[in-house]
DNA sequence: CTGAAAGCGCTTACAG
DNA sequence: CTGAAAGCGCTTACAG
C-alpha cells in the first residue's frame, strides 16, 4: 500500500492546479520539478549551503516553489542520511510524579529552540533490557540522552554511554561519572539550616531521601556539615531516610513524633517529603510553625498556596534542564564538556510561613 | 565525516573477533553477511514474514547472527521505508504544570506497550506556525497526535487534522469535533454537589475554569443543572470563572469572600483552583471545613496530604490517556473510531476532610 | 553555476 | 527456498 501511495505521489509531481489531496505532502523532488532544477540544488538552497553559488534567480525560483508547495523536509529521510536524528531522549523517574514538570518543560523548550525534538521515557523502562531503552537507544531514535533526577541503581544510561551515546544528567550525577548539571545541594540545605538557626532553632531533624540516591546523600552530608559548623548536636534518630514521596515523609515524620525527644524543626530533602511531614505534624495535633517548623526542597508552584505556605529551597530546575540540553548538544557535536556543572542561579531559600521561632 | 564513518562501518562487516568499536552498531547487511544470506531473508525472518518459507536452519542462522551481533533495526530507515514512524506526538498545555503527569505517564506507558514512542510538545508551540508543529507534523515525525487537557482557542491540532493526520483528544473535545476521550464532567460535578447537599449545604458556589475551555464549560453546566435538580438557588455572583491555577482559585475565592453573602461550600473545577481557594479561605481567618467546605476536581497524589486532606472528584486520567493511545493506533491503522468516548471508570468522589456539614 | 550518481538502512514485490 | 533490485526522501562529494 505504501508502494501505491508512493507512485501516486510521483504522478502528482507535475500538477500545477494548486489542488492538493489531503494528507499528501510534497517532497524535494516535487519542489525541484516545480522550480525546474534538480534536487541537489533545492537541497543546497534550502539548507543555505555556503559552497553553493547559485544564480539569484535560481535561488528565488527554488524558494518560491518550496513556499508555494508548503514544503518541509522529511525528518526521517534527513536523519537517515545524516546519521543525526535531531532528537534528544529525556529519561525521567516515575512520570506520574509532578516534580519533573519543570525539568520537562525546560528541556523541551530549549531543545526546540536548538532544533531538537524530545522523546520521553520512563526510567522504569530504561533498564538495559527495557523497552524504552530498546526503542530510543538501540533503534537509534535519539542523538543523546538527558537523564533527570534521582534514579536509583544502575540504568540504561550507563549502557548508553558504553555505546558512546552522549548522556547528560540533570539534578543527579551519573554512577560512573559523566556530564551532569546539578545544584549545589550542600549549599541548599545549608541555607535551610542557617535560616532555622537564625530564628532560634537548635533541635533540627532531617528527613532525607534514600541513601542510594545521590542528591539525597549530598543533602544529608550538607545537613550534617552545617549542623557541625553551627556547633549543634546531631542526634542519631533525627536523621531519617524516606522515600521521596508524601507517604515517605508522612511515615518518617510519625517516627520522629513518636520519639522520646522531638525536634522543633524539620529539614526535608524534597518537596513531597515536606508535604507529607506537614500532614503528619498537623494530624498529630501540632501547629506549623507554632510547634514545629518545616523547610522543603524544590519550590513547586503549589508551595506558596499550602497551609501554611511552605518555606523551601528553590532549585532552578528549568534552567538546569536547559543547560543540560546545551551541553548535550555540544557532546553530540563531538565537543568535550565539563563533567560537573553546578547550576547558576544558585539555590535560594524562599521564606514563607512554615518556619518561625521555636516554641518557648 | 558521516561518509567516512559509513565506509568504516562497511569494512567492519567481516570481522569475527567479537571486537566492537564503541558506538558502532551492526546493520541488516552485517547480519546477512554473518549468516551467509541476503538482506531480504534477514528482514523477513526477523519480522516473522508469514509469506516466507525459509529452511529452519537458515532461520536459525539468521537469528543467531542477529543475537550475536546485538542487532536492532534502525528506526529511521524502517520508518522511511514504511512511511510509519511508530511515534505519537503528545501535546500538552503548559508543560510546567503538574496536572498532566498522569496523562503523560499513561500515554507513554501504553504507547510503549504498543510499540510506539512518545514525542512531547508544549501546546504553546503548537500553533500552525509554531516550531513544535513544524517539527512534529510538517516534518513528519509522528504518525498521529494526542492532544491533552484544556487548551484554549485554535491549535495546530486542527491543522493536523486537515493534513489528515490522526488526532485524539484527551480530557477535552476538539473544536471541530474529532475523536476524544473524556470523563463525564457533568456527572463529576454532580457527585460533588450531591455530597455537599447530603451533608447539609444549601449555599453552594462554583469556581470554574475559563469559558473558552470546554471541560470548564461542561463542569459549569453540570453544576447549574444539579443545583436545579436539588431545587437550590443559583446565585449570580456565586459562579465564577478563573484561570485553572492556584492563583486563579485564590483570587476568585477572595472575590467570593468579599461578597455580601457568602456560600458555605465551594465546588472547584480543577485541583489547582481548589488549592488556591483553600489558601484564600484560611488566610481570611476561616476554617476548612468548619466554616467552609471545598471540593476539588482531579485527585492529585498530593491531595490526601493537604491540610485538610481534599475531598475531590477523581478522574481516571492515566486510563483515559491509555485509551486515547489505543484509539489513535486504530486511526493510524486506517480504522474508524467513535467520536466521543466517555471514560470508564467513571468519575468518583473521594471524600476527605475538606468537606463537612455547614456551620450552624 | 548546475546536474548525475551514490548511498543512508531498511522492506517488499518480483524472479528464479 | 533464496536472491537481485528498486525505492522511501533526503544529502553530498564529484563532474562538467
Amino acid at each position: 500500500m505504501s508502494e501505491e501511495h508512493a507512485s501516486t505521489s510521483r504522478k502528482t509531481r507535475g500538477r500545477t492546479d494548486g489542488q492538493v489531496r489531503p494528507g499528501w505532502r510534497p517532497t524535494l523532488a516535487d519542489v525541484a520539478a516545480a522550480a525546474g532544477v534538480t534536487g541537489s540544488v533545492v537541497s543546497r538552497v534550502l539548507n543555505d549551503d555556503p559552497t553553493l553559488s547559485a544564480r539569484p534567480e535560481t535561488r528565488e525560483r527554488v524558494l518560491q516553489a518550496a513556499r508555494k508547495l508548503g514544503y518541509s523536509p522529511n525528518a526521517l529521510a534527513r536523519g537517515l542520511r545524516q546519521a543525526r536524528t535531531m532528537t534528544m531522549g529525556v529519561v525521567l523517574p516515575n512520570l506520574a510524579y509532578a516534580v519533573n514538570a519543570e525539568i520537562i518543560r525546560g528541556a523541551e523548550r530549549r531543545a526546540l529552540a536548538e532544533g531538537f525534538v524530545v522523546l520521553i521515557a520512563d526510567a522504569a523502562e530504561f533498564g538495559p533490557t527495557g523497552a524504552a531503552y530498546q526503542k530510543l537507544v538501540l533503534e537509534r531514535r535519539v542523538d543523546g540522552l538527558i537523564v533527570a533526577s534521582a534514579i536509583r541503581g544502575e540504568s540504561g544510561a550507563d549502557y548508553a554511554q558504553s555505546l558512546s551515546l552522549p548522556v547528560v544528567y540533570v539534578n543527579r550525577r551519573g554512577q560512573a561519572g559523566g556530564v551532569s548539571v546539578s545544584v549545589d545541594d550542600e549549599q541548599g540545605v545549608a541555607l535551610a539550616v542557617d535560616h532555622l538557626v537564625e530564628v532560634g532553632h537548635v533541635h533540627l531533624a532531617q528527613i532525607g531521601g534514600p541513601g542510594d540516591v545521590d542528591t539525597a546523600r549530598r543533602r544529608r552530608r550538607g545537613f550534617e556539615a552545617r549542623l557541625r559548623e553551627h556547633g549543634l548536636v546531631r542526634r542519631g534518630g533525627w536523621i531519617l531516610e524516606a522515600e521521596m514521596t508524601e507517604a515517605g515523609g508522612f511515615e518518617a515524620m510519625q517516627k520522629l513524633l513518636g520519639a522520646r525527644r522531638r525536634p522543633t524543626a524539620i529539614v526535608a530533602s524534597s518537596f513531597a517529603i515536606a508535604v507529607g511531614a506537614m500532614s503528619a505534624i498537623v494530624r498529630a495535633g501540632l501547629a506549623i510553625p507554632g510547634d514545629m517548623s518545616v523547610v522543603g526542597f524544590h519550590d513547586a508552584p503549589i508551595a506558596e498556596f499550602l497551609i501554611p505556605p511552605l518555606t523551601t529551597v528553590r532549585m532552578p530546575l528549568a534552567e538546569m534542564a536547559e543547560k543540560a540540553v546545551i551541553m548535550l548538544e555540544r557532546l553530540i557535536a563531538g565537543e568535550r564538556a565539563d563533567d560537573i556543572v553546578v547550576s547558576t542561579p544558585k539555590p535560594q531559600l524562599i521564606k514563607r510561613a512554615s518556619t518561625a521561632p521555636p516554641p518557648s
